[in-house]
DNA sequence: CGAAAAATTGCATTTTATTGCAATGTTGAT
DNA sequence: ATCAACATTGCAATAAAATGCAATTTTTCG
């Protein structure tokens, strides 16, 4: 049986009972628990489930928030290095606005277990944040942009303007000489005040994103001050990047 | 049987009885004394119940609501009824603040196909308001409580005061000639700037609220406009809420 | 096609969670 | 104040979860 067909399964059966033993799923599928358990937690990053000692139940107001056709395809393994490595950045008990891209996003579980004050106009990545129980979480305010759960506009960026973090980290969209980009303006003002009120800017680019330019500029190199990413880039860029105090942080090795 | 459906069966039980021995509960799930009590320590610590000598009681019927019997009856409960007949109240084109409680949830999906401006300070308010195309949302800012996913704090009252709009949907916690009541400071202070800034108060509570009291006062009764409630109320509060020129709406007929 | 890389799976081992019991400390009704 | 009932704490037995490992299967390339 295919590893999808199984999880389907699973998840109907989850969905039919509300709770489910893996006790009960490992003789009814024919794998050993150890399986089961795996699979489990394979739904659970999907947020359509909760794992509990035991077995698992459905987490209905989770499903409901989250969308899973974007976020089915998780394991996006540059993605999730990326997240990991700038984790590591990012020290015990300091503050730090996060921005609403999705490679930010990556970030936030791979914090669980330090004490932050996390601040954010995302209202999935609040969402997340609050999870970790050691994290206290502040939103900005603003217009809510209705696909993709991000708030902007002039309250948001006017607030940013008051608070004061240790790191920003920036999803960036575009990078090159010319600055940091992102195409729609209503971001780029958001963007633009966080990367103002952060003492050490992290921005986050895979490979694809670098010798690029967009439309709306963020900011120019030598407001970052480090650049994570999945590959070494060209020696012309990274000669750039160093011109301008740019840390370089490369998660292949 | 999973450690979560046997909270699930003693929250019931409690839910049912307002009231419980340690004693009953150990011989009717079949456990020992030591296991009811750590499970009553974990009820406690998620604010639904609070633990007395010799056994629990129900914390509070708002607390209560947020965590359990909304997964039990959901369908054509109490709390649906008052949704259904409040969002007819709402006008095309209107302007509405929607509170952090989860009858005030049930009213939004109710509310499709309507143009309006929302504004909350709720996560998960927003994002079934973001639902609707045609509603245009926006966020108060704050503190977020980790657990119900709510804004609250000086920079959310701020806020508030800065707005005015048609109509303030409120879930009370507790109602009578005393006036509105919640549980927590934290929570009332922002429900009483919501009240203030509204044009009509509509405030929602099931019959089991009407005649109770609670820890803080978020108004009086002659500050809210309209009550919706599922069961005819005494006639001596009926005639309280005509002096105080609250128009009353019955679900059941 | 076919070899190398990656993913999957079950098993063994270590770590953590749950549970009931006993010893000790607290509470509250009389 | 007293004493029985209740609560708390530490402990050991058991069950489940996490981790590391090797065998197997699947995927990905040239």
């Amino acid at each position: 049986m295919l590893i999808e067909e199984r999880l389907e399964k699973e998840m109907k059966i989850i969905e039919e009972n509300k709770t489910v033993t893996i006790e009960s799923l490992a003789e009814f599928l024919s794998v050993s628990k150890d399986t089961i358990r795996r699979d489990l937690i394979k739904l659970e990053k999907k947020n359509v489930i909760r794992r509990i000692h035991g077995g698992a139940v459905l987490a209905s107001k989770e499903a409901l928030i989250f969308n899973y056709s974007e976020r089915a395809n998780q394991g996006n393994s540059i993605k999730e290095k990326i997240a990991e490595k700038t984790a590591k950045l990012v020290k015990d008990h300091s503050s730090v606005i996060f921005d609403s891209s999705t490679t930010v996003e990556a970030v936030i579980p791979k914090l669980n277990g330090k004490n932050l004050k996390g601040i954010t106009n995302s209202l999935t990545h609040a969402i997340l944040l609050a999870k970790n129980e050691r994290t206290s979480v502040s939103v900005f305010p603003g217009k809510l942009n209705n696909e993709q759960l991000f708030l902007y506009g002039a309250e948001t960026v006017d607030k940013i303007r008051q608070y004061h973090v240790d790191y920003t980290l920036l999803g960036v969209f575009a990078i090159s000489e010319n600055g940091l980009f992102i195409h729609t303006e209503e971001e780029g003002l958001v963007k633009r005040a966080m990367v103002q009120r952060g003492n050490k800017i992290i921005a986050l680019a895979d490979h694809t994103k670098i010798g690029t330019t967009g439309y709306f500029k963020v900011c120019s190199l030598d407001e970052i001050d480090i650049l994570v990413t999945d590959k070494m880039p060209e020696l012309k860029f990274v000669e750039l990047l160093a011109q301008n105090n740019v840390d370089l942080v490369i998660t292949d090795e």
